[in-house]
DNA sequence: GTCTATAGATGGATAGAC
DNA sequence: GTCTATCCATCTATAGAC
């Protein structure tokens, strides 16, 4: 599969004007955003041509089915971002002789996901498609996550090393408390938070999101 | 509407064979599961009726349409485990003069849904269908997930107390971060979770996961 | 109350013209 | 490559016989 004109994760969007690669480019951010919003299975091939104003055939022509098409659009953005994840531990590695201390390792896998946020609504839109197709993918998502698991293998040999004086098993739980907390960010339950708090709660606020996160994940290590 | 056969909290599901509750129950609980292992919209009504055994029409008769039926059901499970999660949260109070410490606290908003995952198959499976129904539900389903919000006021007022050296906004988060712990012990977090770490982690092992869990967020609150 | 039969709507996918 | 028209499967819901 070539590279079409599909927006990626840098660079804005490549503004040609070519049908093929613009009306591909329109499918795959239409389909990625109403499954953010509405969910999988409550979005049809109508719903995203219609939306993207191309033709009802091009999800089948282009990626083939719309089961294809979700797992398209999940293998690309998770890519991405295991890629500035894997990125931010190499630098902490760095900084750190190879030794980077538990905040560093959780600011590694915390943060680039909370500045998709903030960034732009494309990438909000994104974070939320990967938090949604995570736990309503059907057997090609679960497949990208177990592939996945080789990626987290990395964060949880760094703070096995970080926290050699714990058993492994308590390291392994506390990283999957961690995820927890990541996949929590969904826009539903930050307006149910928003509720019970009248408001005090703005997850606008990235920066004190990412430090709020980090010294509560950070203590539970620590503990 | 009357009480029915369908199996409730606490007592074993009588074992009445009235056609009509009988009906009725084997619809409610044949749900429950399939909905919890496959989601919502990838179960249909026929699916139900007939491993259920019982006719295609049984569904809406009893229940009036598919999608009332997944809120019946989400409203009696939610009010079940907040029952229990209120229960425990007073004992806390009675035992502690009106001010227990922010880990009885945590404790009773943990324990019931862990211990759901204890108990017996059945109430794994409603524990699973609370957690993909949080996720994958519609419109009815937000409208109690926000009436939810007043079930844990009290448990954010109570760590409020517990904590009042602390910005009530940092509250409010924690205990955000904490929902996003427990909503994470899904079937295939576990999954993943079990294969990362080469099986050294059990998810079996209740007591041991609630103490494992009580202690990162307690120590994430005291940070 | 139960069941069969079917209405009525919507979905994914594709054939075939251009 | 694009588009229209359409096939065919599937679904929810209900009418009506028993």
């Amino acid at each position: 599969m070539t590279d079409t004109g599909i927006p990626s994760a840098e660079p804005a969007p490549a503004p040609r004007a070519d049908g093929d690669a613009a009306t591909k480019a329109a499918v795959f951010t239409t389909a990625e955003r109403l499954f953010a919003l509405k969910g999988f299975r409550n979005v049809s091939v109508r719903d995203i041509t219609a939306e993207a104003g191309v033709n009802l055939a091009s999800v089948n022509y282009h990626f083939g089915s719309k089961d294809a098409l979700l797992f398209e659009i999940f293998r690309r953005r998770t890519a991405e971002l295991n890629r500035e994840r894997a990125r931010m531990l190499h630098e902490a590695e760095d900084r750190h002789a190879g030794r980077p201390p538990v905040r560093d390792i959780l600011e590694a896998l915390i943060a680039p996901p909370l500045r998709w946020a903030e960034r732009d609504e494309n990438r909000r839109i994104s974070m939320q498609f990967i938090i949604r197709a995570r736990s309503e993918g059907d057997e090609s998502v679960r497949d990208v996550l177990r592939s996945d698991v080789s990626h987290l293998r990395r964060f949880a040999d760094a703070l096995i090393k970080a926290r050699s004086d714990l058993p492994q098993e308590d390291i392994y739980w506390r990283l999957h408390f961690v995820l927890g907390m990541i996949h929590n960010n969904r826009f539903a339950e930050f307006d149910r938070l928003h509720a019970l708090s009248d408001g005090q709660t703005r997850e606008t606020d990235v920066e004190g999101l990412l430090r709020r996160m980090l010294d509560f994940a950070e203590a539970g290590f620590l503990a």
